[in-house]
DNA sequence: AATATAAACAACCGCACGCGC
DNA sequence: GGCGCGTGCGGTTGTTTATAT
């Protein structure tokens, strides 16, 4: 490859010429803007030696890009700018500069930033996987099991006729629920490797070892683990996803807010489709609310991390 | 109040691409 | 067509700030 010859790490240059690395100072910025907003940045190459500089033009150019120039969009994400970034990442994937495009005043490095820390997490909480933008199935599935599991052994429990069939069965159903919910939790909180599978036909994890024949001591005892398939037709396939000539945005952006309305505009001139006719909830939404409410519960909370640890 | 940990942000680095010679 | 250079992009790392213990 060729490779630049500034800023080039294996070429020493900086140390030889001293260039300066590491955070701007106020002194810094100011010869910069000044430079540029006289005579505009030109060769990026000269310009820190024009502008009495000691840094790599790469360097004056990411400041000047990322922080510096004046028409630049500083302070949090609204709603609506989150919308406009998950519709474009899945359209785009990770092409910053792409979805920065759409996004007036915000950097590409911005919105990389934004998407790394923040609205990833907020997609995974959501059962969402960031990459693909479609709901983690295995996840939804595999909790609602898991529900399905805790209360039908709520229901085993109460016909145990002795104490000890009683104690067996509560220890082998939170056995069981624990290393299920352990390795749901392990999924979302984002481990990439391929998640473990249940096999409905056998209600065994393929991939772990088989906790029923390692955990469970009551005869007999096998927990039905039937549930409630989500609707693979569910609003959530729709999700702003797929590149399909269907992939739509649920209309997450207030069209009355002027900015939504605005962006709204753009999407529409652009041709991207916009759905307006989502309902308002869906049955796995309402799981992930009663997931999020899970969470916030304090007792619940400190269950889980329990179990984490 | 001190320390540890997590989150957010800024900057760096390596690579790819386009352009002119 | 090959090469060198400048620029831009995306991934990663380093630093700062906020929060929890």
């Amino acid at each position: 490859m060729v490779r630049s010859p500034c800023c080039s790490s294996g070429d020493h240059h900086e140390a030889e010429e001293g260039l300066k690395k590491g955070p701007w100072s106020a002194e810094e910025d100011a010869k910069l803007s000044e430079y540029i907003e006289k005579e505009g940045h030109g060769r990026w190459s000269d310009l820190p030696r024009k502008a009495g500089l000691n840094r790599c033009g790469k360097s004056c150019r990411l400041r000047w890009i990322n922080y510096l120039r004046p028409d630049i969009k500083r302070g949090n994400f609204s709603e609506e700018e989150e919308a406009v970034i998950v519709h474009f990442h899945s359209l785009y994937g990770n092409k910053w500069s792409k979805i920065a495009s759409h996004l007036q005043g915000r950097t590409d490095n911005e919105i990389k930033n934004h998407w790394n820390t923040r609205m990833r997490k907020k997609l995974l909480r959501m059962g969402i996987d960031p990459n693909t933008h479609k709901p983690r199935t295995d996840h939804l599935n595999q909790a609602m099991s898991l529900s399905q599991l805790l209360s039908t052994g709520g229901s085993h429990l109460s016909s145990c006729s002795s104490l000890s069939s009683l104690e067996n069965a509560i220890a082998n159903a939170t056995e069981l629920a624990k290393l299920q919910l352990h390795n749901l939790l392990v999924q979302i909180i984002g481990t990439s490797s391929p998640p473990p599978i249940l096999d409905h036909s056998t209600n065994t994890l393929l991939g772990v070892p088989d906790y029923r024949s390692h955990h469970l001591g009551v005869p007999g005892f096998a927990p039905t683990m039937e549930h409630q398939a989500v609707n693979q037709s569910s609003p959530w396939t729709s999700y702003g996803g797929g590149l399909g000539d269907n992939a739509c945005l649920p209309q997450l952006v207030s069209a009355a807010s002027p900015e939504g309305s605005a962006i709204m505009n753009q999407m529409e001139s652009e041709g991207l489709p916009i759905c307006s006719d989502l309902p308002t909830q869906s049955p796995a939404l309402t799981f992930v609310e009663d997931w999020d409410n899970l969470l916030e519960d304090d007792t619940s909370a400190s269950f889980l991390r329990e179990i984490l640890q």
